[in-house]
DNA sequence: CCGCTTTTGTCAACCGGTTGCCATAAATTG
DNA sequence: CAATTTATGGCAACCGGTTGACAAAAGCGG
C-alpha cells in the first residue's frame, strides 16, 4: 500500500485537455485541480460558493486559477444550472430614438451587475416580436419588452416561462415600468393655459399603442382641470412624416396649441407648419412627448414632456435582475415621473392664425 | 407490485426530464429518440447533418420533434462544438447616434442569418472596451468593434483568438469596414468652391480617432485640388457642446466654410453661431459628417457628408459571418462610399462676417 | 450465392462545470 | 480522553447535445 495516487493514470472518466498545453484554449477547473492538488469539485466550490472550502485551499486554488488565467466556460456552467447571466431586450424599432436611452439604461445596468445584454428588434411586427422573444427565451435568464406590440396573452405566456418585465405598457400580472404621464402633462397644460391658450389638440399615436391612450386621457384630464377645450386628432404614423401629414388637421382644428404623442410627430408638425409660414410659437404652440435625442436641435427647440427613458431601461433591468435573484415583486407597475421641459416651441399667442 | 413506475427509477444513465411531463421544460433529443424508436445520436444527426440518415428515419424523427415541440438547447450544443451562433458588437457610446444605424445594420444581418447579437458599450474608454471584449469573447463566435478606442495590438490579440471585424478604422491584419471619405468629401469641397468659398476650416475630432485624421487628410487633398486654403481647428469633445466651444476659433479663423469631424460638432457650432447673430449659410457655411438621425431637424437643415453607417454594420456582420463559415478573406479593408447630402446649411456667402 | 463496398444506426466518450452524498479529519463537548 | 458534531474534500452522476469508431444491414457485381 505504498501510495494513494497510483491508479491515477487509469482515470476512466473526467475530461482531458483539448490540445495538451495549448496556450489559447482556456484552462479548465481540472487543470486548476491538478495544479493545486485537489479535486475538481473542490475547485468548483472554491470558485462559486464562498465559505464552502477552507481558507487555505481557497487560496491555493485561487492562486492556481490566477496562474492559469482561468475563466469559467459560461456554457458549461449554464448546462446544469440553466443560468446564463444574460437577459434579452426586445425593442420595436432600433432606429427609433425613443429606444436609444432605454437600451443604454438596460445595458449599463446589465454590465454593472455582470450580466450581458442581448438585443433584438421586432421591426414593429407583433409576429416578428413573438418569434424573437421565443428565440431569445432559450438563451437568456429573463426578458425585457420595450413597448411590445404583441398582445397581453402572449406576454403573459412568455412570463410564465421566465421572468419578463414590460416597459411602456401595463400588462396585468406582469411587472411593468411605465412613465406616469400625469405630472409632466399637467405642468404642460397648465403652462399652456397660463399663456392664454383656450383650445388644445392632441395628435395621437398608433391605435394599438397603449401609451398613446394614456397620454390622451392625461391631456383630457389636465385640460378639464385647467378649463381648456381638448380635441383629439389622429396620425398616420408616429414619425416625422406622420407629423407633417397631421399639419392640415391641426390648422383646421382651431386649436392654438398642440400636444403630440411623441417628439417625432411634433418635429414633423413644426417643420410643416413653418414651411406654410406659420410662426412657432407665435401663432401655434407645440409640445412633444419623450424628449428624445435631437428634440433641441430644432428652431425653436422643442418643448416636450420628458419621459425618463434611461431610467425606464435601467429600472426594468433592475427589476428583472431582482426577480432573477428571487427578491422583488413578481408583478405590479413601477411608475417613473415625467416632467415638462420648457423650450422655445411653446408660449403666448402673439398673432392670430 | 401493481405499480408500473417502480423499475423506472433504476435507469442509471440517460438524462431524465426535469419535472416529469412538464409542459414548459423543453424536450430533449432523448425524448425524441424514445418516441421515434431510435438512438439519440441518430436524432442528433438527423437534426444537424443533412443526408446522414435515411429519408424515412429522418421523417420519423422530424415528426417526433415537431410533436414534442423540440428546440435544441444552445448550451448543450455550444459545449462540445464551441459554436454559439452569436456575435458581439462593441460600440464606443450607445447614445451616440452614429452607432444607431451600425447597430441596426448588424442586428438585421444577424437575425437574417440566424445569429444573435450581443451588445456592449465601452463608454469611450479603452480599458472598459478591452474588458468588455474579453468578456464577450467567451460567449460569442466573433466580434465586431465599431470605432474601437483600444490600440492596434490589443485588437490583433483579440483577432488571434476569434474572428474580429473592425468598423471605422483600419488595423493591419484585421478585416475592416471603412467609409471612404474621398468621394463625399470632394463633392462637398467642390461645392463649396463653386459657391465662392476660398478658405475652409476643419474642426477635428478626438486625437485618438483614426477616422478624424482620415477626414482631415481628405479635406486637405480636396482643398488642394479645388485651390482652397484649409485650416485645421481642434475640438474639446466630438459632441454638440464641443461644437459650441469651437465657434470662437471658427470665427477667428477667417474661413467662410467649416467642415466638422461629425454632425454633432456641426450642430453645436451652428447653434452657437446663430446665437451670436451669424447667419447660416449666408455668412458661414457648415458641413457635417455622417448624416446622423436629426441632422435634418436643424434650421437650416444640415449639409453633410453621409457615411452609410447601416451598410457598415451589415457589411461588418456579413464579413464576420463569412469568416465564421470559413469563406471570405481573413484580412483587408472593405470600403463603402460616402456622398454629399446637400441641405440648407451650406451655400454662397451673401454677407461678410 | 458469395464476398465486397456503401449506408445507416448504435455505443460510448467527450465538452466543462455543478451538486448530492459520503468518508474522513478536525473541532467541540462531556 | 472518549464521544459526538461539524467542517472539508472526494466521488460520481448529471446537464443535453456531438462525433469517431464500429457493427449490422443493404446494395451490387461476378
Amino acid at each position: 500500500m505504498t501510495d494513494s495516487k497510483t491508479p491515477d493514470a487509469a482515470r476512466p472518466s473526467g475530461p482531458a485537455h483539448k490540445h495538451g498545453r495549448d496556450g489559447k484554449s482556456s484552462a479548465t477547473i481540472y487543470d486548476i485541480a491538478k495544479l493545486a492538488g485537489v479535486n475538481a469539485s473542490t475547485v468548483s466550490r472554491a470558485l462559486s460558493k464562498p465559505g464552502r472550502v477552507s481558507p487555505k485551499t481557497q487560496k491555493l486554488i485561487e492562486d492556481a486559477a490566477a496562474e492559469l488565467n482561468y475563466q469559467v466556460n459560461p456554457f458549461a456552467r449554464a448546462l446544469p444550472t440553466g443560468k446564463t447571466n444574460t437577459f434579452g431586450l426586445i425593442v420595436a424599432d432600433i432606429t427609433n430614438p425613443t429606444f436609444f436611452d432605454i437600451i443604454r439604461g438596460a445595458e449599463t445596468t446589465a454590465t454593472e451587475r455582470d450580466y450581458t445584454l442581448v438585443l433584438a428588434e421586432s421591426a414593429e411586427s407583433p409576429s416578428t416580436e413573438l418569434t424573437a422573444a421565443r428565440r431569445l427565451m432559450a438563451t437568456v435568464d429573463g426578458l425585457i419588452l420595450a413597448s411590445p406590440r404583441m398582445d397581453d396573452d402572449n406576454i403573459r405566456a412568455l412570463a410564465r416561462d421566465k421572468p419578463v418585465v414590460v416597459i411602456n405598457r401595463e400588462v396585468e400580472g406582469v411587472p411593468c415600468v411605465v412613465p406616469d404621464v400625469h405630472k409632466g402633462l399637467s405642468e404642460a397644460v397648465r403652462n399652456l393655459a397660463a399663456n392664454g391658450h383656450r383650445k388644445v389638440a392632441y395628435v395621437a399615436g398608433p391605435p394599438e399603442s397603449w401609451m398613446s391612450e394614456r397620454r390622451w386621457e392625461g391631456v383630457q384630464a389636465a385640460s378639464e382641470w385647467s378649463r381648456l377645450e381638448a380635441v383629439r386628432l389622429e396620425s398616420a404614423k408616429p414619425t416625422v412624416d406622420g407629423g407633417r401629414q397631421a399639419a392640415r388637421d391641426v390648422r383646421a382644428s382651431g386649436a392654438t396649441a398642440v400636444l403630440t404623442y411623441n417628439d417625432l410627430l411634433a418635429i414633423g408638425l413644426m417643420q410643416e407648419l413653418q414651411a406654410a409660414g406659420i410662426a412657432v410659437p407665435d401663432q401655434m404652440s407645440i409640445v412633444g412627448f419623450d424628449d428624445i435625442f435631437g428634440a433641441d436641435f430644432t428652431t425653436p427647440p422643442l418643448t416636450t414632456v420628458r419621459s425618463p427613458l434611461g431610467e425606464c431601461g435601467s429600472g426594468a433591468a433592475i427589476r428583472l435582475l431582482d426577480l432573477l435573484l428571487g427578491k422583488g415583486e413578481p408583478a405590479g407597475t413601477l411608475s417613473v415621473e415625467t416632467e415638462l421641459v420648457l423650450r422655445g416651441s411653446s408660449g403666448r399667442i402673439l398673432a392670430a392664425l
